[in-house]
DNA sequence: TTGTACGCGTTATCAA
DNA sequence: TTGATAACGCGTACAA
């Protein structure tokens, strides 16, 4: 069964056709030194060798890795795995391999995965932060050697890279506006960790709003957790107890705001007419749930093949280059759950 | 910015402590014949001068990959994603790194990533099979190196290797019968691709229960698709406009089984009243549809696990060993998307 | 218990 | 346009 026959080389195809391994390597790249005749003759008796060329020994030689890295918390996540999708169409186009790592939203686990990377000479890292991690110097190993490091998404500024992700609060501050516009008086906010950027700046676009349109900050109205459909219950459970139960809830993700729908629904409530609601992701619950939820869509897609494209750019580029942060666009999705008056001049999204 | 300084190699710090390179490399291994305090020794300088192995030498010395390569249709699939975290998670506490390629169900794809994990001299593949891949000539490159392949959810028995996946005859066979016994004499059936075992071994189980419970077969009850939300909309219309139209739904995935729903649901159909359905995968949406979708659950996760560690196992046995067949168990789950009679004796999922 | 010396498959450098 | 040779960082057979 096994066939331990050696793996064909250049050499092997060099000595074939009387010509030197340096020919062969160069013919097989259509080197510009290396003569049309020649590179055809290489290339075909390479084939009919069945010669497979070594990626890793290419790599070792030439210090040079195809291979970009990613660092994200959990792959099954629809924001996550869409972002993965962009990262590796686009790293596929220009013939990099991805390897993927999960940090379980832990700190030791990002740091072992940096390690893991790192001992693999990728050529780049792509990251999204875990959900505590304050301490940032497990990039340093990479940045120090020029490994270009983009984080996306769940980004920080106390590290000099590119990031890629959005403007969390202005979508913050237009969820909440909308429901202020659709006549909401008591909004409250499922927030996420606020160790990440993402989470502190929908709040802080959400308390904008509130602001802005003289409303009230109520802080027994805003709850914080890790936003899982568990805490969508709690939460909502939590916020209909109050005295003044709430009659807007902005989450910072899909899957709580889904399942404060439907705890709220058992509960009796009316969702928009009692309790109106705005997700954030566009998650495929987001079309599925009665109502259909009104949410911040991402480009999740994107953002994975930017960051991407931002690492090859960087990679390929000797020259030191700035570093850039790039927000991509949202778009708030008007849907049912926040709908309580008929739509004017608003776009209502299917 | 950029820090060119030389990397550390086991070189150097043999030079630094006057020992051979031989004890360094051993001693960072922990291996038996180096003494104890020479290990420490090491290992002390080692940390000190910052020293990161280089996995690719290493591999490419030893002719050994700790890198599995794997090859799926679409990341961005809740059945996949989830699938691949427990790759993920077997492959890492095992020391494996992982390799993820899309085929976006293209044949042409499969094959260059097949390509591409060969030339990455990877130590093993996991594949679930592209949708109408019928010729698996590709995999002979690694079969023939004794690189071992398993094969996930979509396998084939036309290559001799380990398959990880569900009995989805049996499967096909408890979602038609709990139609049945629901009192369906109609069901129809939303069939996949018939090149993959999966969704042919779906039908046969459906085909199976209707022909033990003598009823009778209607062509016209069965759609052939991708099984996408438009498809899921697109055939329910064409059933809803039978002369007679069914009962009863049995889907192949979940995907096509809630959009069949909602349409459903627009042209004025009860759920499960006129229409009983199960669906097939418990995604997240099965439990957020209304009514919450009865559906076949599968180990996504321990698949990937078993899949990932039955490759591993294949690599470190040297001596030859027969393929194995690997099946798990599903569960029918059964929630309101299909229950027209109280239930007796049935367990009712949440 | 430790060291010497070579090779893994490729590419870079310099020379022809 | 092509070739000879060294080197990438590590592992291991063999020697000591």
């Amino acid at each position: 069964m096994k066939n331990n026959k050696k793996e064909v080389t250049i050499y092997d195809i060099a000595q074939e056709l009387n010509v030197s391994p340096t020919t062969v390597s160069r013919a097989l790249k259509d080197h510009f030194s290396i003569g049309k005749d020649t590179i055809k003759v290489v290339k075909k008796m390479a084939k009919k060798m069945e010669y497979r060329p070594n990626a890793m020994a290419a790599s070792l030689r030439s210090n040079k890795t195809q291979t970009i890295g990613v660092i994200i918390s959990w792959i099954d996540r629809p924001f996550i795995s869409s972002l993965i999708r962009g990262i590796e169409e686009a790293a596929n186009s220009a013939g990099y391999n991805v390897i993927i790592t999960q940090s379980n939203d832990l700190y030791e686990k990002e740091v072992a995965n940096a390690d893991v990377l790192y001992n693999n000479r990728v050529g780049g890292v792509i990251v999204s932060l875990a959900m505590e991690t304050k301490d940032y110097s497990h990039f340093y190993q990479f940045i120090n050697k020029g490994i270009p490091v983009v984080f996306v998404d769940r980004v920080t500024r106390k590290v000099d890279c590119d990031r890629v992700g959005i403007d969390n609060f202005s979508a913050g501050f237009k969820a909440t506006e909308h429901l202020i516009e659709q006549g909401c008086k008591r909004i409250a906010h499922f927030a996420g960790s606020q160790t990440r950027n993402i989470y502190r700046e929908r709040k802080r676009g959400y308390l904008a709003a509130l602001t802005r349109y003289q409303l009230p900050v109520d802080k027994s109205l805003v709850t914080y957790s890790s936003l899982n459909s568990e805490d969508g219950r709690k939460h909502m459970e939590q916020l209909l107890n109050l005295s003044q139960p709430p009659d807007g809830l902005f989450s910072a993700n899909d899957t709580a705001a889904v399942s404060a729908i439907q705890y709220a629904k058992e509960m009796g409530i009316t969702v928009p007419g009692d309790l109106a609601v705005v997700g954030f992701n566009d998650d495929p619950v987001s079309t599925i749930i009665d109502p259909p939820l009104t949410t911040i869509a991402h480009p999740a897609r994107d953002m994975g093949k930017i960051a991407a494209e931002q690492v090859i750019k960087k990679k390929e580029k000797k020259d030191i280059v700035a570093s850039q942060t790039i927000e991509l666009k949202t778009e708030l999705l008007i849907r049912s759950s926040s709908l309580r008056k008929k739509a004017h001049n608003i776009r209502i999204a299917n």
